[in-house]
DNA sequence: ACCTGAACACCGTTCAAGT
DNA sequence: ACCTGAACACCGTTCAAGT
């Protein structure tokens, strides 16, 4: 058949995700297939397991650029000029407001787990904890605490994580569709005033 | 080849939903499929179609029953002699001991969605609906406000929920592995001190 | 009427064979 | 060495054909 090597190991991992992405801008994950995207791009199926070791390891690939583009947005809008708990109620909506604006990045973010043993990389884990440092150097300047810092930044993270994943696929029941911005701010407002007494 | 008619439609509806739940007490939703399930219990998969009208229906179907036990657990644990701000904290936990005790049939339930323009049957929020009334009448005994029950209900629950998926998922990266508990007991400790007050 | 075998249009992955 | 066609072992769903 048609010999292609028009393009690098590394260009073809950038097409791939490129391609997977965009699909991910309009569609879920699970609408998509190894088979489509090796379609999309020009390249057979088995190119795309050669590049990527698995399906699910490029997914893992996507994942991570998703990582990356939301603690992006989020240290983006923390700046430092902002009060601590300015700094935390913009952390709330920038998460927010980025799970909205990409749902289907989102979930698979969230959703997608590597098969059986597989572990998560520690790279994946690394750009976790940079969010979690985001929240802890507000929270610290709260209070001098480091381990119950430490806590709290877990609990606002994960319920604000919890909110937006409820809200994003419509399981909060909520009268108005809005409401996910004020429950962020009343977890934040509420939980901080009695932490930081 | 061998006619079954062995059973009635609804004894072939209890047949399935029992074999998945009990391949959900070992093994994730996605190491199930409807052909397998079909051959568990002696059925051919076209069957299994008829019967539920399609694969995700049935799935559907299982999250129903995985609601209702939750549900039945939770109100069997917020019994009405313990004051308010305990049967809120006996909801968070009993609600993250469910999750850690059932996990395939709690990320069935929560991370399971129809396809497309198939909408959540009315029977199934009415089940949610059940759940926020629990929180909702403890905290209506804490404040008057009706709108203010209503979203605090929900914030409550969607943070607690976020608590429990990500500790499920490992992605909390706590240092303690029972830090879950802590962070719910935290959450509502802090969210009502402020909220109540 | 109820059930299903076979067909359909898909999957992810492997690997011998081609260039 | 790099890539892939074809094969493998699966999917969920449909429907004509059997009882």
């Amino acid at each position: 058949m048609a010999r292609r090597k028009d393009h690098t190991h590394d260009e073809i991992r950038s097409l791939a995700l490129e391609a997977m992405q965009q699909h991910l801008q309009q569609q879920p994950a699970d609408t998509m297939s190894l088979r489509k995207l090796a379609q999309a791009i020009g390249y057979s199926p088995a190119t795309l397991i050669n590049v990527f070791g698995s399906y699910d390891h490029l997914l893992l690939s996507v994942s991570a650029i998703t990582l990356d583009r939301l603690a992006q947005q989020l240290a983006h809008h923390a700046a430092t000029e902002l009060s601590p708990l300015q700094r935390l109620h913009s952390f709330g909506k920038t998460y927010l407001q980025f799970a909205r604006q990409n749902p289907y990045c989102w979930q698979l973010l969230f959703e997608h787990r590597l098969p059986d043993g597989d572990e998560i990389p520690d790279w994946q884990q690394q750009r976790i904890d940079q969010l979690f440092a985001i929240i802890e150097q507000a929270l610290a300047e709260l209070s001098p605490d480091a381990e119950n810092v430490r806590q709290a930044a877990r609990t606002i993270w994960a319920s604000v994580h919890g909110i937006c994943t409820l809200s994003l696929n419509d399981k909060l029941f909520a009268d108005h569709l809005s409401n996910a911005d004020s429950m962020i701010e009343s977890l934040i407002h509420h939980y901080i005033n009695s932490w930081s007494r």
